[in-house]
DNA sequence: GTAGCTGCAAACCGTTTGCACGTGA
DNA sequence: TCACGTGCAAACGGTTTGCAGCTAC
């Protein structure tokens, strides 16, 4: 018989793997992806592999401990800052800075009347050149 | 020597697979995959093969003759819509809705002050349950 | 004539998965 | 104890690419 509301998976287990890669997030704000954090966790783990990263991620996902973002590149990025944010992404050097959009509430509300839709997330995505890249000509 | 101004590609043929991928993007507003794409040109095209759809959207993207897409799904979408508007799309039956934003120059204004940058691209997106997934619970 | 395009098939690459072993509670 | 987690390696799937022949101009 399923659980009650949606799949919500039972306890789960806090590993060694599982400590250092909430940790590793939780001590950048650089949006790192799959790599970048298997890269960083094996320096403290040289035996962990690529697919515990993605297990652990995708767990930690579910529970609502990181987010999974998804800036238009080829791969995803993750972030343990799970308040609603917004993102710019410069398109040279791939630096990520947060954006908190206090209006977007309305635009919600907005879209909702508008379509007759329910709304349960909202992305906004700038792109473009950051301070730095601009000055590089 | 290269082309003075990034790198242009020079000009192009008007094959019939080229012409066919157009004419079916601008019949539609569903906003199609590669996949799809594919499968409908196929009907007047039968020998028309996977890669070559994919070559002509990156040249018709790089035309601004279409737009492509990632509307965090595990693959891209395409429309011959060139003109600027923005996403609600349901998780449950993967409608896609345009939406028209007027107030988003301004918002775009704000970032490029806030933040120092140049913002290029701006994208909204919003996901949730349509009008008829949300009645079919 | 020839640069650009096509069909085909293989390669690519981020992510997922099967399996046998390991381990946290 | 044993269900959950791990390392390893292979599989997956959307997209890209190498190549030999074709075709728009």
């Amino acid at each position: 018989m399923d659980t009650k509301i949606g799949s919500i998976k039972p306890s789960s287990r806090m590993t060694n793997q599982r400590l250092e890669i909430i940790s590793y997030l939780q001590s950048t704000t650089e949006h790192p992806t799959a790599e970048k954090i298997y890269y960083e966790v094996r320096k403290k783990l040289p035996k962990l592999s690529l697919g515990t990263v993605y297990r652990n991620l995708e767990i930690l996902a579910e529970k609502g401990i990181v987010v999974k973002l998804d800036l238009g590149e080829d791969r995803d990025r993750y972030d343990a800052d799970t308040k609603l944010h917004h993102h710019f992404i410069c398109r040279q050097c791939r630096r990520i800075i947060d954006i908190i959009m206090p209006d977007v509430e309305q635009l919600k509300d907005r879209i909702e009347g508008q379509l007759n839709v329910r709304v349960e997330k909202t992305q906004i995505l700038f792109n473009g050149l950051c301070e730095y890249c601009q000055k590089l000509k």
